[in-house]
DNA sequence: GTCTATAGGCCGATAGAC
DNA sequence: GTCTATCGGCCTATAGAC
């Protein structure tokens, strides 16, 4: 865990804190830790620097803050995904790749705050976004991959985590691309995350041959 | 085209000026734009804060310069890649995607740089990032897909964009995100990325049914 | 809890000597 | 081309009134 004095939970949290968080949360997810500025966050939760030193004791306290709610939201949405799947092995995996998709794109700061503490302090924080973030869920899918494999729904030679991982991968990497994607010539699953969605899936179903 | 008066690259530069575009390459590799200085560019340049200005017009001058040599570096690196190809357009496509990975993991400077350059400013800059960097060589494998297709060896069904884009997708992501798969537990494959080819490529073609 | 005022530091960029 | 010295500005953070 994260070390913490302060309150780092939303329900923790009065309400005046609350809107610097959510200001600050939009900022940081827009740009760099360095180049929001306390006074931007002040202004965009309409209340003075000075206070936002007294709900968070320094910038990096509030910036850890932001991205504890972050991680939590990420995960508890996938959580949600998890818990509505059907019997069939196979489907549920289908069924928890779309909605990974759909809750990457239907939470952008959040997955962009990760992606950022990602890019920018992996190789620090790896483990800690490993253990706290990726693992419960990465997990889940590499048990519903063995799961389709011990029902011969899915051949022995694959390797159940790099297979999920692959899954996954698709879907991060649609939602990092996207502003590149759609000024390619010949691409034409940019606006639709559903066809891209199945038509993945189907490639890795049956792959390309 | 970006517009810039001053020269940008390597081969127009004096060597002062080369020291300088090194150093800043590794840092803004490193860190994000705000948070290098140009003290510190030019402590690791053995050079003074005012010479970096007198090669420079600006930091954002130089990070551009940067940015373009990284640009230009990558996109030759695959340019080779693609010159080095066997007639089979299959084994093409797996000798590409091979290649492909090698080429980001033996430039992470670049690789980060315009990873980097994506997450921050890709809504701006996706058309450029999409002509000047990924275009062509997207084209190209793009190209392959269908070739191959036209032989037979690919199915009809298959959107070859989609299956380009999962190709540098894969790559990509291994790259992205090895700080955090090697903590992951059932993860094997993170130490070798020829095993990671191989098997994305074998997944691809068969399928996991 | 919220404010104004300000301390103290580092920033990008420039002036001007050599 | 390279340096030292310096400017004006914005930054995080604090002091202290209300």
């Amino acid at each position: 865990m994260i070390k913490t004095d302060k309150h780092t939970h939303r329900s923790e949290l009065s309400r005046g804190a609350l809107l610097i968080l959510d200001a600050a949360e939009s900022l940081f997810a827009a740009k760099d830790f360095d180049a929001v500025s306390i006074n931007e966050i002040a202004s965009h939760a309409q209340t003075s620097k000075a206070n936002i030193f007294h709900h968070f004791k320094s910038k990096e306290a509030l910036y850890i803050s932001v991205l504890k709610n972050a991680c939590e939201r990420s995960v508890s949405a996938l959580n949600e995904v998890n818990s509505q799947l059907s019997d069939d092995p196979l489907k549920q995996l289908n069924q928890f790749f779309a909605g990974h998709l759909q809750a990457i794109l239907s939470s952008p700061l959040s997955t962009r705050l990760i992606q950022r503490e990602l890019l920018e302090n992996g190789e620090q924080k790896g483990k800690l976004l490993a253990e706290e973030v990726f693992s419960d869920t990465f997990a889940n899918v590499v048990r519903l991959v063995k799961q389709a494999q011990d029902k011969g729904m899915i051949r022995q030679g694959i390797d159940p985590s790099l297979l999920a991982f692959l899954m996954f991968g698709a879907n991060v990497v649609f939602f990092e691309s996207r502003s590149v994607l759609k000024h390619l010539p010949d691409v034409n699953f940019t606006e639709s995350p559903e066809e891209y969605s199945s038509a993945i899936f189907d490639l890795l179903t049956h792959g390309f041959k």
